[in-house]
DNA sequence: CCGGCTGGATGAAACGTTTTAGTCGCTATA
DNA sequence: TATAGCGACTAAAACGTTTCATCCAGCCGG
């Protein structure tokens, strides 16, 4: 019952192998009669279809991957969400592979899923610089879209909100409230989100001409502990030196350093404001409501995964498409306060 | 370049084609010149194995799944964490899929893992009843084992933390603080964790005998947005018949409690007292730092995988174990507060 | 009554591996 | 000197599909 084939469902049913391909495959070429008893078979000897066999004919399987910086981040769980819905519809199977930020994870997941001859790739990469790994499953033929990740090249899709102006909508506010001494959080600053927003950051500061300072303190990974931990050095300072406000590259760094200030009895945003990114579903729910940059981040799987899906379809006709969301600034408690000018 | 296969390699390298796959799978019983020229070859096409045929050949993938209830809940990112660590380490894939606690979900992942042979499967099954599509892949021999569900069958191999117990720690807790209206919120009642962790819950009120009443609220999913509605309800209750406290089937929903009773002005814990399950890490870093019942999550997925692949690895002789973890109460501030009798 | 057409079924090739049995030339042993 | 043994390599079968070229019977129009 357990391992019958094809050929043993013929035989049992009394007609050719091929006959029963086709009722898999092309169920009205034929006839009701037959059919039934193919399908009884099928079902007496327990069949179940082999995807390996099916996949080495076809040359390709009909699995699609994501590969996000980190499974545990509440915003690529969204993005992924958005992603399964439009693949599962579509019949296929997403596999999520998690890079945890790291290169060589990263080629690593790409070397497997290129043996794997997947039907496509979305990915949000972990360095700026070229992949080479990714341009082998280019050359492959396997549809390739970015994540997250900026206008990228000519030779791929991509869906990206734009974190330059993210990083400006936060700096723009933070000013606006009076600051002149911030902080930006964040690192790797391999990671491209992280360079990008902050580079919003800096032109809004440098645009604003008010001799505002910004400091940029890296961390080691886009975490809470990270961000507790980068806090407590910022924390370390005499209080002159000290910055009255944090813009953080992600609300998990935000909420770390929230725990740790609000732990050394400083309090929040009356002694030190801070501004997250991603606005995922507990920046609200936090000590202090956190202040965040929101992306439409089940959009944006759903985007992607149409446009692979699409690519992977027309195949030569194909042109490739960017499609950039923008971001919105979601003002809460961690920031709202109306302050006087600081130096 | 970009599609050769073994055979092309061979001619390339003027061998025949058993040595290549002998250069990729023993590369020590081929004399080193003719290995190089075989992985000049390789290099030289572009050559990268098919897994497709690799798996026909071998009768089963080297791709473990898992199934969670929701990827998008921090407590199961984190047993994947677990779980990747052990799988990759042994070369092989892991490859999370998503039921989203529906039963149909489940089981159309449950036929397409079957079809592609995975080497294995690691799932939290949505209900408690039989899932005969679960009995489908052991009887083909593929190793299954349990996720946070309870001791089992003897048919597999299972992990758990004591629901029960946790139940009973969280409700021997409140009772403590003389709370004598208590609810316990969370659902549908068709997930096993949460039936099990309202008997614990049920069990130390009977056995404490001091008439404390126990009420329930079923949700529709364990979200956050589920645990605001279900406060909104409990509040519109007259305030002598509304509980002093509420115990939640997970984070979550208590977050969403959270909210909501501090964004209807009443004080978290004098007015309502919340503990939560899972302790995730934004239980501390919440509006009122959490208690909650803490479960050793990335243990968890570690454990799990060992025991899948352990299983995988010995075939016939091997003995299905049953590895149960004890939680453990976090009393934060939510829930802590000395409090007078209440009724 | 014949030729062509059609719906329904068949047989065989092909996809790219891995593995097993076997071949071949050498060297060490009796 | 025959032979057993060994190292290095080869040839072919097998894994389970899908697809394509055939084939066959029956039916229609002429």
């Amino acid at each position: 019952m357990a391992g019958a084939n094809i050929k043993q469902v013929a035989r049992h049913a009394g007609v050719s192998l091929g006959t029963v391909s086709n009722v898999l495959n092309r169920p009205d070429s034929v006839a009701p009669a037959t059919r039934q008893r193919v399908l009884d078979a099928i079902t007496e000897l327990g069949y179940v279809r082999n995807d390996s066999a099916r996949q080495l004919r076809a040359g390709h399987s009909r699995t699609v991957a994501i590969v996000v910086l980190d499974v545990a981040n509440p915003f690529f769980t969204d993005v992924v969400r958005g992603a399964e819905q439009v693949v599962e519809e579509a019949g296929a199977m997403l596999v999520v592979c998690n890079s945890g930020g790291d290169n060589a994870r990263e080629r690593r997941h790409l070397e497997l899923l290129e043996e794997q001859r997947v039907r496509g790739v979305l990915i949000t990469p972990v360095g700026h610089g070229p992949q080479p790994q990714l341009e082998k499953l280019i050359d492959r033929g396997i549809p390739v879209v970015l994540v997250d990740r900026g206008t990228g090249r000519a030779s791929r899709c991509s869906v990206a909100v734009d974190d330059v102006l993210g990083g400006r909508l936060a700096m723009d506010h933070l000013l606006d409230q009076g600051h002149q001494r911030i902080a930006y959080l964040g690192g790797p600053l391999s990671i491209a989100q992280v360079a990008d927003r902050h580079a919003g950051a800096a032109a809004a500061v440098e645009e604003r001409g008010t001799g505002a300072e910004l400091q940029v303190a890296v961390t080691t990974s886009l975490t809470v502990a990270a961000g507790r931990r980068a806090a407590e050095q910022l924390l370390a300072l005499p209080a002159r030196q000290r910055p009255t406000a944090v813009f953080c590259a992600n609300d998990l760094i935000a909420l770390g350093v929230l725990q740790e200030v609000t732990a050394r009895g400083l309090r929040v945003p009356a002694d030190v404001s801070i501004v997250g990114y991603d606005d995922i579903e507990f920046a609200d729910a936090a000590a202090v409501p956190l202040s965040s940059v929101r992306q439409p981040r089940e959009q944006l799987g759903r985007t992607a995964a149409q446009l692979l899906l699409e690519e992977a379809e027309s195949g030569d006709t194909h042109r490739h498409r960017h499609v950039v969301f923008q971001p919105e600034l979601v003002v809460r408690r961690s920031s709202e306060q109306p302050r006087r000018a600081r130096r």
